[in-house]
RNA sequence: AGUCUCGUAGCUCAGUUGGUUAGAGCACUACACUGAUAAUGUAGGGGUCGGCGGUUCAAGUCCGCCCGAGACUACCA
């Protein structure tokens, strides 16, 4: 006796999970699916390295899933899918984490703790949840190899780091410049957009904004101005440039200065007229005296944006001399009428807008030279003006105007940052205005309030500041990375040719510079004056560098001379320690900056290997680049641009070849998941409820992965029942009678002819599934695999052949039609482990290793069945059992039992009432031949003894005409709402004309049209005389007539229902032979002799006899007071009864 | 503010190159069925396909504008 099916109580899937997780572990599943394709051909992955200083979420789950679903696939594909952990190690969030723990700030380190302490503090930190992460991937089923994960803080990480930074550098790509980024003076920091973010920095201030006259230097007038409005008036000095809109219109307007009464013509957008002069009195005369309420006007001239473009300006604030070509007017794309004056302001050092379309126009930014020869913008890192004395003497004497800047240096631009004044002093931009009003250049102030970023360590307004900062000149390689993204498969497209493909569009220069401490440190050490410059690309090099240094006396020791890794370190602050020598001999320090955090997870494809010191390029390019990355849509202009970016500029390659990236889990409600609202989803916690199995199927099912998933705890219960509550029990079936008949696939395959039409049905639908899956997952497409699956599991094989064949597994011997059943159902069952495996691992290899154990079909090198469906290959699709006739008949079949069950339902007949017959108007030959192929399927699923074909030329039949759209409108066009009218019109004398004569002409509106049958759609509406139903083009008629002869077999199909239920009732074993004694009743006296083999057959009885009601009451020789049971087989009759096992 | 995604039944989602009765599952109601039974079947209610306009004989589907949700980027005179 071989081994037997494992047979279950009922389904629980968190068990299975534990169960399989054990079997994993206890067995390296895992290590042995890599090692068995060791070899094979690669699928390469890379892993994006999540920050183990927060707690995973539910999200993670998602993301996670998405991942394992295709490295399994792979693997079953035959490829070897090496799966390299990773942790994300640096950035901000540590910092903060850090100082929040300790109680710290910035200030403190080195003080209240030492260096050591705060580094490895920050070290701890990171991996403050590791643990947990763990164990998340784990009973998630995520297959990673979290025993070697790259860590991006290691030595040898940021080593790989420093080398492509050197190749950058090399190439010319890598370059110091200024940005414009929000800076706080009273901290004396720049901001990230990080703190930029958080909750409470943008406020509504009140600030004094004016409206300034720029003279326009032209022959034609001697007195037009520009009109620009400003917030920040300390900002007018540094102006260099007015941007206009190019397709905006511009009025040139005569009218006067409202504070000096002078005759000005002013320039400002039409649509901004309404803001500064009364629409309503466009003909008051010109005069104007100060304080008149109205101002007179006339509009002298009207032109668009583009003519102003180019014309000069006399410099509004004379006091600092800028460089050549300033003060013209220039085009800029982000030039509202919104509010203002349409005609924007720019002064290059306060504004990033400002910035970047001065450096496209070529326009200078206005700036200092102080006394250090250093540029520096008008304002200094404090927030004042500089100080006449802090400036450079020869720069003084060229080009400030020492007169009038006098009256405005050292004063701060915000009482904020001025200790000895209040909000109620006058501000600078107050006495700005002032000034400009008394020169008569001023043409509107007035107070408005607008949201305005403050630090939120100190409270106070942040300013736009031009600050150093490295760059990777990734506009140097725009038009390469748009190529190399063009061979990218992105799942969605959109986001790869959407918001990556903008993204790469409007490039800007990476800004690689972070002033932080916890991170990787920016390679280049500096002279102070900047001329002399090196950038250290290893550590060997860097060795060097400082033993020439020693040498030189610069340094004391090399604290870096060792070859082990970790008797040094390469972050701050001790990296700063290091001083070296440049060729000319002088001190050389580290540039202080940090690098992104974003160029470290980037750079993984090489960091990971620690290239180019621990392999070679050789032994790089077999894992580069990724076949196969997924991600957060969130990562598009992270991750997947740092990847992109770094790849394209250093090795001139894509760095992954398909990318899915998914969207968001948001809660139930659709809002996002977030501690405050506590909405967040536990992942461990819904695992731990109802699998890691149903969770993942449900995330995948639900919606597509780059949709947002709206997470729902029913959700996930659905997909529990539904799906493998189904498909358990449809194992449970399979096993119990596969027990029974010790069925374990030791007989060979049925020949499939020879197997019965609804096997070869259901093998038909599986490989058209099987080919519908492995389509799916090699298209990134997991939705619709998991879907397809669901559908197959549900409507074809539970809901249909298991249910239709149930009585091919139960009754009679073990025939080739059995064991034709066995076979197809075990196939079912086993490539359905086979396809769900990489969405579902644990259930899957539950699934299949008990069929697999019995069975051994699956057998490894030593003859024991094999010890993983993810060691199986995947299945492949067979072609010639593919039968799409075969398909379509079954879906008819079932379209007509629909049908019959419905009439019947209507009628008030039951299925267990047999009847005569069902007619169906034939439509064509191919029609008839296809159901009676399937019509003993029918027949015995609704109960039915015959079906009758109706012929179409039959006249009884009531038919209907419709028009055929699709063919009809093209022909006709205009026409087609009267043609349709006419066809609905048919009579059916119209309509067996067009049958016989295959056309028909008709008049419309005096026009004979000709329809041709393939216009019109025929169908049978109704059979006078009988129960008709109709769907679509087919009608079925039922025959309700019960005759004496089928009310009695009904009675029988009763009493076997009865005496089943009795059975069951009593626990009997479905193999149990039993007696069955009923109580006499002349009702039943035919049913029985007629039906008594029918009866005694179906229910496994040895005698079937019909005993007064006295008999029955002695069971066994005993007196009882009562029968067994009773049952009610014909209505209002109720009958003892009494059975017992032989 | 810009870019992208999404909006179809109470909920979660399908919906082919535009073709005329817009589908499925869940939930709800009623009735059946019962040797798979914490399953299943049948029937029923439930929709201005986010709104407005356009193209077309014909629009859930194509185009424009708007509204709403979300993400990212940026933060402006």
């Amino acid at each position: 006796m071989g081994k037997k099916y494992q047979e279950y109580k009922q389904l629980d899937l968190t068990t299975i999970n534990k169960d399989i997780f054990k079997y994993w572990e206890e067995n390296n599943i895992f290590e042995n699916s890599l090692k068995l394709r060791k070899g094979s051909k690669e699928f390469i992955f890379y892993e994006g390295p999540p920050s183990a200083n927060g707690q995973p979420g539910i999200h993670h789950v998602m993301a996670r899933a998405i991942k394992d679903i295709f490295c399994r696939y792979k693997s079953m594909k035959g490829f070897y899918v090496a799966r390299k952990a990773g942790w994300d190690t640096h950035g901000l969030p540590v910092e903060l984490g850090v100082e929040k723990n300790l109680g710290i700030t910035k200030e403190d380190i080195g003080k209240k703790i030492s260096v050591d302490e705060y580094n490895a503090a920050c070290r701890a930190e990171v991996m403050k949840y590791k643990d947990l992460w763990d164990k998340l991937t784990k009973e998630m089923g995520y297959w990673v190899d979290l025993e070697n994960p790259y860590i991006t803080f290691k030595n040898e990480y940021i080593e790989t780091l420093w080398f492509l930074i050197g190749e950058l550098y090399k190439k010319g790509l890598l370059y110091k410049g200024y940005t414009i980024q929000p800076f706080s003076p009273a901290a004396g920091t720049g901001l990230s957009s990080h703190e930029l973010n958080m909750p409470g920095c943008y406020r509504d201030v009140k600030d004094t904004t004016m409206v300034a006259q720029f003279k326009i230097k032209t022959d034609e007038y001697t007195n037009a101005y520009f009109l620009a409005w400003t917030t920040t008036p300390w900002t007018l000095p540094s102006n260099t440039a007015l941007a206009v809109g190019n397709n905006i219109d511009y009025l040139w307007v005569d009218t006067f200065n409202p504070y000096t009464a002078e005759k000005v013509i002013v320039v400002l957008a039409k649509p901004l007229m309404a803001s500064f002069f009364n629409p309503e009195t466009p003909e008051l005369p010109m005069e104007y005296s100060h304080g008149d309420k109205v101002l007179p006007y006339r509009i002298i001239k009207e032109c668009k944006g583009k003519d102003l473009v180019g014309i000069e300006y006399e410099q509004l604030l004379p006091w600092v001399k800028p460089q050549e070509k300033a003060f013209r007017v220039i085009a800029g794309d982000f030039v509202t009428t919104d509010d203002g004056t349409g005609i924007v302001h720019i002064a290059p050092t306060f504004g990033a807008d400002d910035d970047r379309v001065a450096k496209q126009n070529g326009i200078p930014p206005l700036v200092l030279i102080d006394k250090e020869g250093k540029r520096q913008p008008m304002v200094d890192r404090t927030g004042k003006f500089y100080s006449i004395e802090d400036l450079d003497k020869d720069f003084i004497k060229e080009s400030v105007n020492v007169d009038s800047y006098s009256a405005f240096a050292g004063k701060f631009v915000k009482n904020a940052y001025d200790k000895t004044l209040t909000e109620k002093d006058i501000s600078l931009d107050v006495e700005i205005a002032l000034y400009l009003k008394q020169e008569g250049k001023a043409f509107k102030i007035e107070k408005h309030t607008h949201s305005y970023p403050h630090c939120w360590r100190t409270d106070k307004p942040i300013l736009y500041y031009p600050l150093d900062s490295w760059f990777i000149r990734t506009t140097a390689m725009q038009e390469r990375m748009i190529e190399l993204n063009k061979t990218i498969n992105w799942k969605p497209e959109s986001t790869g040719t959407g918001r990556f493909g903008n993204w790469l569009e409007n490039l800007v220069d990476w800004n690689l510079s972070r002033s932080r401490y916890w991170g990787t440190p920016l390679p280049i050490w500096r002279t102070e004056d900047g001329s002399e410059e090196i950038c250290i690309s290893s550590v060997e090099m860097l060795k060097k560098e400082i033993d020439k240094s020693v040498e030189k006396g610069f340094m004391m020791e090399n604290k870096y001379s060792s070859s082990d890794y970790n008797s040094f370190d390469l972050h701050r602050p001790y990296i700063d320690d290091v001083v070296l020598v440049s060729a000319s001999g002088k001190k050389m320090f580290r540039e202080t900056d940090l690098i992104d955090v974003w160029f470290d997870s980037g750079a993984m494809p090489f960091a990971q290997m620690h290239y180019p010191f621990s392999c070679n390029k050789e032994e790089l390019m077999k894992n580069f680049p990724a076949d196969f990355i997924a991600e957060g849509v969130d990562q598009t202009r992270g991750w997947f641009f740092t990847l992109h970016a770094i790849a394209t500029l250093v090795f001139d390659s894509v760095s992954f070849k398909n990318v899915v990236s998914n969207g968001l889990v948001l809660d139930k409600n659709g809002n996002k998941m977030s501690k405050r609202l506590g909405n967040g989803v536990d992942p461990f916690e819904v695992i731990g409820k109802y699998g890691a199995d149903a969770t993942r199927w449900y995330m995948v099912s639900n919606s597509q992965p780059w949709e947002n998933l709206k997470f729902d705890l029913d959700g996930v219960d659905e997909v529990r029942r539904k799906l493998f509550g189904t498909l358990y029990n449809t194992y449970s079936f399979f096993a119990l009678y596969a027990n029974i008949d010790s069925f374990v696939f030791k007989e060979d395959e049925v020949p499939y002819k020879e197997r019965a039409e609804i096997d070869r049905w259901i093998l038909s639908e599986l490989n058209s599934l099987v080919k519908m899956v492995d389509e799916s997952y090699n298209d990134y497409e997991p939705t619709k695999a998991a879907r397809a699956i669901g559908n197959f599991v549900d409507e074809y094989l539970s809901n249909w052949y298991v249910r239709l064949c149930r009585r091919r597994f139960w009754k009679g011997e073990y025939t080739q039609d059995k064991i034709s059943a066995y076979q197809t159902l075990y196939t079912c069952l086993e490539v359905l482990s086979q396809l769900m495996a990489p969405i579902a691992p644990f259930f899957a290899e539950k699934l299949f290793l008990d069929l697999n154990e019995v069975s051994k079909k699956y057998k490894d090198n030593n003859q024991n069945p094999i010890g993983s469906v993810h060691f199986t290959e995947f299945p492949t699709v067979k072609e010639n059992l593919i039968d799409k006739t075969l398909e379509e008949r079954m879906q008819l079949a079932q379209k007509i039992c629909s049908m019959v069950l419905s009439l019947r339902k209507r009628n008030n007949l039951k299925v267990r009432q047999p009847l005569q017959k069902i007619m169906i108007p034939a439509l064509n030959e191919e029609f008839i031949s296809q159901i009676e192929k399937v019509k003993e399927l029918i027949l015995s699923e609704v109960n039915i003894k015959e079906i009758e074909f109706l012929s179409a030329q039959n006249n009884v039949l009531v038919k209907k005409a419709k028009a055929d759209f699709k063919s009809l409108g093209p022909k006709y066009g205009q026409k087609m709402k009267a043609i349709a009218n006419a066809i609905n019109a048919f009579s059916q004398e119209d309509i067996s004309e067009i049958e016989r004569e295959g056309k028909i002409y008709i008049d419309i509106n005096g026009e004979k049209v000709e329809l041709l049958i393939s216009d019109v759609e025929i169908v049978t509406q109704d059979i006078p005389g009988w129960v008709v139903m109709n769907e679509g083009a087919v009608t079925v008629a039922l025959d309700t007539t019960i005759t004496d002869s089928l009310r009695k077999e009904a009675i029988a199909r009763e009493l076997v229902n009865r005496i089943q239920n009795i059975r069951k009732e009593q626990d009997f074993e479905v193999t149990d032979f039993i007696i069955v004694e009923i109580e006499f009743n002349h009702l039943l006296d035919e049913t029985i002799e007629q039906y008594s083999e029918y009866i005694k057959g179906e229910t496994l009885t040895k005698e079937l006899s019909l005993v007064r009601k006295n008999d029955i009451e002695v069971y066994l020789g005993q007196q009882i007071t009562k029968p067994i049971s009773t049952i009610d087989v014909i209505e209002g009759v109720e009958l003892a009864i009494n059975i017992r096992k032989v």
